[in-house]
DNA sequence: TATAGATTGATACGACGTGTATCAACATAA
DNA sequence: TTATGTTGATACACGTCGTATCAATCTATA
């Protein structure tokens, strides 16, 4: 298995992007790459996951990177929600009730309120 | 109870939205305000909420329309989940089913495949 | 019916967000 | 030291979005 850390050039070309585009989605928050001693910027696997996901929102669906920013969010909570839905989690009335917290908090993303 | 029914002019200044804004949401999918007899829209209660989300959406996150589409379509998603996190549905295991399905629809749309 | 006011659909324009090209300064490896 | 890549900053072209404008149509009232 390789360790998978690239470097911004290579990271860029295996996801078709510009560096400069990955430059600027860090500076807003949407990835944090890890850094080198000498201040370079590492993309991890999850880094580059997250950055496919970016991509997809961006280029077919033409989400803006506001808009990515909450799809994000949800998509976050919709990962901590995934173990929840066991039966074993919802035999217990902990798992119920941290599912309906999850869920509360997509509705305060959207505001729904 | 007033019957909320408004028109366009109405319905804008109620929002605190231009009605040339309005025709356009609505031209691109996002609201579908009925219409009458001589095709002038009209506004229900529940495209004014939709209105105001919306707005929200826009204006405080700065999430363009691309981005209000997925963001909506979650949303509806969520509401229906809400009544399938009751004791009594999550007691049926077809309210489990059902639970998991929403779940993944939102997936889905997120592009988490 | 006639008239005033609102709505409709279409077009156009200004402001803003976004991707990327460019640059000098710095880091890394040979 | 030299060559190659990265960093951070700036600038520009392009598309999106809100809204202003217009003639044609609808609606209500006199």
């Amino acid at each position: 298995m390789a360790r998978e850390i690239l470097f911004i050039s290579v990271a860029a070309r295996v996801l078709g992007m510009h560096p400069q585009t990955l430059r600027k989605y860090e500076r807003l928050g949407l990835v944090q790459p890890t850094r080198t001693v000498g201040s370079m910027r590492v993309y991890s696997r999850e880094e580059i996951e997250r950055l496919q996901l970016i991509k997809r929102l961006v280029d077919d669906l033409g989400v803006n990177l506001a808009g990515v920013q909450q799809l994000l969010s949800i998509a976050d909570v919709v990962e901590r929600m995934r173990p929840l839905l066991s039966d074993e989690a919802l035999d217990r009335p902990a798992g119920r009730r941290q599912l309906g917290r999850e869920v509360e908090h997509i509705t305060r993303l959207l505001g729904m309120s």
